[in-house]
DNA sequence: CGATGTGCCTGGGGGC
DNA sequence: TGCCCCCAGGCACATC
């Protein structure tokens, strides 16, 4: 499940490998993963690669871009090689870039520029955006009484957080997943503010989160690291700071790990 | 309008 | 060993 970290990874490592290079042939494996015309971006040059939430885009010269969603199970592998679950196959001119997705959840777009600006602005800023300020969460929360968890998970109001890091920030804050958002304030919101950011970096600083499905690789096919530095996410142990057990409850459909004890 | 529920998908794992 | 069912969950979309 890449969220912000891991897809800043992959961003990061596409922006220094597929820039300069040609995307020669287009192949489409499953039809779903590929929207729009292939044609259209064969023969483009690879102008930059950007990040925005949890979507990468391939700037292409003229007024195009390739706009890739990796949901749950998508990976996007530099030099790899087709298998089982390969959705889409990008020939360039001096390499090879694999969109895998076993789900089939995840999609790659051919989008203009108006179009990608379309997809943006309804969004609200990153969280490791200057704009997330602890004045904009303030708003947000105290814009709704939904649980405090599923307001970071929610894509309209924070941009960038996964189930994973939600977790691990609510953890390091200090604050029950359960809590209405409304009731979190002064204080608690600086907290949650800055471990937001804290985690998040860490995350990115780590090359993101390999959980325990395995699912998450980087576009050379390595695992990250911040999984060795989680502590409530899959953690069927004890709390690290006080000992109590770390109870695990479904919050929106989702799994939610926490300490009853050092988080109210 | 906001909040909640459902479907998309596949493979791994538990129960029997 | 095999079969069934549940689970993982980001997000669009429908419904209340």
């Amino acid at each position: 499940m890449p969220e912000l970290p891991e897809v800043e990874t992959i961003k990061r490592q596409l922006d220094r490998v597929l820039v300069g290079q040609k995307i020669k042939l287009v192949e489409k494996l499953h039809k779903k993963s590929f929207q729009g015309e292939s044609l259209k971006v064969m023969g483009k040059k690879i102008v930059a690669v950007k990040r925005k939430a949890k979507m990468i885009w391939i700037d292409l010269e003229g007024d195009l871009n390739l706009l890739v969603h990796l949901k749950m199970t998508g990976q996007l592998i530099y030099q790899g090689e087709v298998g089982k679950h390969t959705r889409v196959v990008f020939e360039l001119s001096r390499g090879r870039l694999i969109f895998n997705d076993l789900r089939k959840f995840g999609w790659i777009k051919v989008v203009t520029n108006q179009q990608l600006q379309e997809h943006f602005t309804k969004l609200p800023p990153d969280v490791v955006d200057r704009e997330f300020t602890v004045k904009y969460l303030e708003k947000i929360l105290a814009s709704t009484g939904r649980a405090i968890k599923l307001v970071l998970l929610d894509q309209q109001k924070t941009g960038g957080i996964g189930n994973i890091y939600a977790n691990e920030v609510l953890f390091c804050s200090g604050i029950d997943p359960r809590r209405p958002a409304n009731k979190i304030i002064g204080r608690e919101v600086r907290f949650l503010h800055k471990y937001v950011r804290q985690v998040i970096n860490q995350g990115i600083k780590a090359g993101g989160t390999t959980a325990s499905d395995e699912n998450f690789v980087n576009v050379f096919g390595k695992p990250g690291r911040f999984q060795n530095q989680l502590l409530v996410y899959e953690n069927k142990t004890v709390c690290r700071r006080c000992g109590a057990k770390i109870i695990k409850i479904k919050l929106g459909g989702r799994g939610t790990y926490f300490c009853p004890k050092c988080q109210k």
